[in-house]
DNA sequence: TAGTTCTGTCATAGC
DNA sequence: AGGCTATGACAGAAC
């Protein structure tokens, strides 16, 4: 078994994979003789986890959304993560095609499962053309477990256009993180099961450890032939390369590595997956009807919400497709629909330094006089762009500096109110925290305004709600209806008696454990604020609570032990004094009907003074639960308008920045037109005039007169003694 | 054993 | 004025 081992291992494995890298799938268990067990069991034994698997059954476990938070599993998912997202990097930094590819990943599990990839759209790449990290990637890959096998199916979105690629891979990261965080699994599953009848293929791997783990397949990038095809048989190896010799021209230093112990196949009939799930190569033919693989594509086109582009539906051969020079074609097309896509994606980047000035071939020349506020703030010198012969002028250079008092005339108040700003933005702290505000606010953006989300009914209002309810309900259906909150022990109770309060507890532990019981409980509450509180603290339960599962301190409390505790003393009490009702009467009747009650029988002064503390205490009882709910409700809101107040306060520094730049870009403007009119004036000799003689002052009329400097300071010390006289 | 949390109870104010 | 609710404060039990 060995030898046959070492033999496979060495020769029909590494060609297995070459294959695979084409998109077509070996089944050397054919060539097996009969006796011999799968070649996966013989090479990894019969416990291999080559079995294929959907999806979703990864769920929970290999995509890191159920790891718990102190699992060990964590830090690999992590890795993993990373590693994939800079092999998803490598991979977009390839020359783009519109071809498909499909990632064939290992996934070693448990559960003895092997994943399947999806197509996705990335360049031909041909195996020179592989990440140079590959093998850097290949550990990773190898304990993805299959979860890459997911997250790179949510590339599979943008098949065939390199624009969707570009847009939705970015959209996929942000999925795969908000699955990260537990948020829209679900939207993820179903954003993903559109296309769960195409680009399903049997991953090949080493649990060893070994190479070639992650495997590029031409992928059909019309129809997506790479659909798994139920009944479909093993290509032979003498097809394989024939096709090998007529397609291809592989170059076997590319895969200097030896080939690993690899495998290719599954066990068949494992899961419902594997029986839909045949061998499946791109060179076969289509056993489905093209109709049928044409609307998948559409279905997965429409789903994508982009509009198909030159496609050959036509084609049969997925070979074809793939090197439709028609397609290559929109290559340009899409890295100019990239480009663009890049630059929307840096509307707010700290190094966005360009103003929209549409077009402007001029050269970014440094700005004069204000590149410490352009240092500050990344501005842009639009004195350069506006005035670019100028800037290197050595009159200029000069003049720029005298050229400043004017200016400081005309600009005193705006620079002043920038320097206050500017002085207010540092003590805020928001050149610093600007960006972690404005990450935190894009965080929170993508909800809704957790303000908003208040429960509809507010605790004043149940109160109200519930009061008027125990008021009004006769005694026939004050346990249904108002008398949430308290229970009796039923040990004393006449059998109609015992049965009200025997079904009237579980209200009574729903009621007490609502909210403050479980910390955990609370916790997830907490997480789900925003789906809305429950302010229903004396509402009965609209159906029977079932026995929930308490946490170790509920489970060993109650009900039992907690419920004789909490109603012990009065229940005992009255037992002792033969009160003849139940405590539920005597607390929730309203008041009518309790004296009522306590008309009809003949009690004693200490008996009733007992009933009487029974009933204080009772109403006592549930008025401070609600209270404590209440309290904390009014601690979870205000924590909600803390955030939601920061959020506001990040939106407003943003817009401050935003003014301040508009500031600064308008003050640059107004310097560079000082300049050009103060450059162009001539005195009678028709020599210019000197910026250190002269200056341009606005009146009030909104003229500009052209003064003297000493003019101008006698006027403005005249003007400050107006001021001073005000 | 000390600290924390939860819960019941009391006192009191206000409606 | 009595009843009810809300709430701060305290104590006991459980963890």
């Amino acid at each position: 078994m060995l030898s046959l081992k070492k033999y496979l291992t060495e020769g029909l494995i590494q060609f297995t994979i070459l294959l695979s890298l084409m998109g077509v799938r070996v089944d050397l268990d054919s060539y097996l003789p009969s006796h011999l067990p799968p070649l996966h069991e013989i090479i990894l034994g019969p416990t291999s986890a080559y079995t294929q698997t959907q999806f979703h059954s990864l769920r929970g476990t290999s995509d890191g959304y159920g790891v718990h938070p102190k699992s060990v599993d964590l830090d690999q998912f992590f890795t993993s993560r990373r590693l994939l997202s800079r092999m998803r990097a490598l991979d977009r930094l390839q020359v783009p095609s519109t071809e498909l590819d499909a990632w064939l990943v290992h996934r070693e599990a448990e559960s003895s499962v092997s994943s399947a990839q999806t197509g996705s759209s990335r360049s031909t790449d041909s195996p020179q053309n592989l990440p140079t990290s590959e093998s850097s990637l290949r550990d990773s890959l190898e304990n993805e477990q299959g979860r890459e096998s997911e997250e790179l199916g949510a590339s599979a979105q943008c098949e065939n256009t390199e624009l969707g690629k570009e847009e939705i891979d970015p959209i996929d990261i942000l999925w795969l993180q908000d699955i990260d965080l537990g948020a829209g699994r679900e939207d993820f599953e179903s954003r993903h099961n559109h296309k769960d009848n195409e680009d399903v293929w049997e991953s090949l791997g080493d649990s060893s450890g070994s190479e070639n783990v992650e495997h590029r397949l031409l992928v059909d990038g019309e129809t997506g032939e790479n659909v798994p095809q139920e009944g479909q048989t093993a290509m032979s190896l003498a097809e394989c390369l024939s096709l090998l010799d007529d397609n291809f021209q592989f170059d076997s230093s590319e895969f200097p590595a030896p080939p690993p112990t690899n495998i290719l196949d599954t066990e068949p009939d494992q899961t419902g997956l594997e029986q839909a799930d045949g061998l499946l190569s791109p060179f076969l033919p289509n056993i489905e009807t093209p109709l049928d693989l044409e609307e998948q594509w559409q279905d997965l086109m429409s789903l994508m919400d982009m509009q198909p582009m030159d496609i050959n539906s036509s084609s049969e051969d997925p070979l074809y497709l793939s090197m439709d020079p028609s397609l290559q074609q929109n290559e340009g097309i899409h890295q100019t629909a990239f480009q663009g896509c890049s630059q929307n994606m840096s509307v707010y980047s700290p190094t966005m330094e360009h103003f929209p000035v549409p077009d402007s071939p001029l050269p970014q020349l440094s700005s004069h006089n204000s590149t410490d506020l352009n240092s500050t703030f990344g501005f842009t010198n639009f004195s350069g762009i506006l005035f670019p012969s100028q800037q290197n002028s050595t009159a200029n250079v000069t003049a720029t500096n005298v050229l400043q008092d004017p200016l400081s005339g005309i600009l005193d108040e705006a620079l002043l109110d920038e320097i206050s700003l500017m002085e207010l933005a540092l003590e805020e702290g928001f050149s610093q925290i600007q960006a972690s505000q404005l990450q935190e606010e894009l965080d929170s953006d993508s909800g809704l305004s957790l303000d908003s989300h208040r429960s509809p009914v507010s605790p004043s209002g149940s109160e109200t709600s519930s009061s008027s309810s125990c008021s009004s309900s006769s005694s026939s259906s004050f346990s249904e209806e108002g008398a949430v909150g308290y229970s009796s022990d039923s040990e004393m109770m006449e059998p109609e008696e015992s049965e009200e309060s025997i079904s009237y507890q579980p209200e009574y532990s729903k009621f007490c454990r609502m909210s403050s019981e479980d910390p955990s409980r609370f916790q997830r509450l907490l997480f789900l604020e925003h789906v809305g509180h429950n302010h229903t603290y004396n509402m009965v339960p609209d159906e029977p609570e079932e026995e929930q599962p308490q946490p170790a301190r509920g489970s060993s409390r109650r009900p039992s032990v907690f419920l004789d505790r909490q109603a012990g003393r009065d229940e005992q009490r009255a037992r002792a004094m033969k009160i003849p009702f139940s405590n539920e009467k005597i607390i929730n009747l309203p008041v009518e009907e309790f004296n009522e009650l306590l008309t009809k029988y003949q009690l004693t002064e200490a008996q009733l003074c007992l009933v009487r503390d029974i009933r204080r205490r009772g109403k006592n009882k549930m008025a401070a639960q609600n209270c404590r709910k209440r309290k904390l409700d009014t601690i979870l809101n205000l924590e909600q308008e803390v955030k939601r107040l920061s959020r506001e306060r990040s939106s407003q520094l943003r817009e401050k920045g935003e003014n301040l730049r508009s500031l600064q870009r308008m003050k640059q403007e107004v310097e560079s037109l000082y300049q050009e009119v103060f450059s162009q004036l001539r005195d009678q000799e028709g020599r210019p005039y000197s910026p250190q003689r002269y200056a341009l002052h606005y009146t009030s009329n909104g003229n500009i007169v052209l003064m003297p400097r000493n003019a101008e300071g006698q006027q403005s010390r005249r003007s400050e003694r107006k001021d001073r006289r005000k």
